[in-house]
DNA sequence: CCTGTTGTTCGATGTTATTAGAACAACAGG
DNA sequence: CCTGTTGTTCTAATAACATCGAACAACAGG
């Protein structure tokens, strides 16, 4: 439960980030820290199983779209903003921008 | 031969969308066309088999990225690119500039 | 310690994707 | 007509994904 790995920035893809995103939960995930900031991973209200959670949010921090980082028994979730922005400019507003309101 | 099914503007998805990008063949066609115009799907010197070329097409235009009309024996591909702007703005544009030059 | 909270990992299952070969369809040009 | 070009559709095999339940791990607080 300690091993967080998270990509550098220079590892990030397009097709990878674009694959995490193309999910709706993860997308949903996404979509929330844009419009609450950092939360942990309890808080999503997400409709599936705990395992199916954790998987998500893996999936979203191994191509690089989220943080995690410990905190007492939970994980907080931020956006790699700086990271994606860096990366793929405008890419992540876009997205915000075209999905629906939280 | 002669049915193609193309979306309409308004049923266009975002994860429909980003899931058809996310694959790096179907990005490679899309950067094609943004970078040469339109193309037959013989132009593109995919290294994958005529069906599964033929597949990646499919997803592409049912997704609503691109267009096809027929041709002769040959379909032309085009970018919808005003119904994506209009849809998602900003979007088709962040992921070319994100992705490399063709 | 013991218990509850939080989330991960493992194992399994069902669904969907990707890929390719072979056969087919539409058309153009001798 | 016959042939070659272009691309689709069918069928099938393999791979990848999403999902869940059960077991586990880390920690906080009595």
């Amino acid at each position: 439960m300690r091993a967080l790995n998270h990509p550098s920035r220079k590892s990030l893809t397009l097709s990878g980030v674009l694959y995490a995103l193309s999910d709706p939960v993860r997308l949903s995930i996404v979509k929330s820290i844009a419009a609450h900031g950092e939360q942990s991973c309890g808080t999503f209200g997400l409709s599936v199983a705990k395992s199916t959670a954790s998987h998500h949010f893996r999936v979203l921090r191994e191509t690089g779209v989220i943080q995690m980082r410990a905190e007492g028994t939970q994980y907080i979730n931020s956006l790699r903003r700086e990271d994606l922005d860096s990366r793929f400019p405008g890419l992540l507003d876009a997205v915000l921008q075209a999905s629906n309101p939280v």
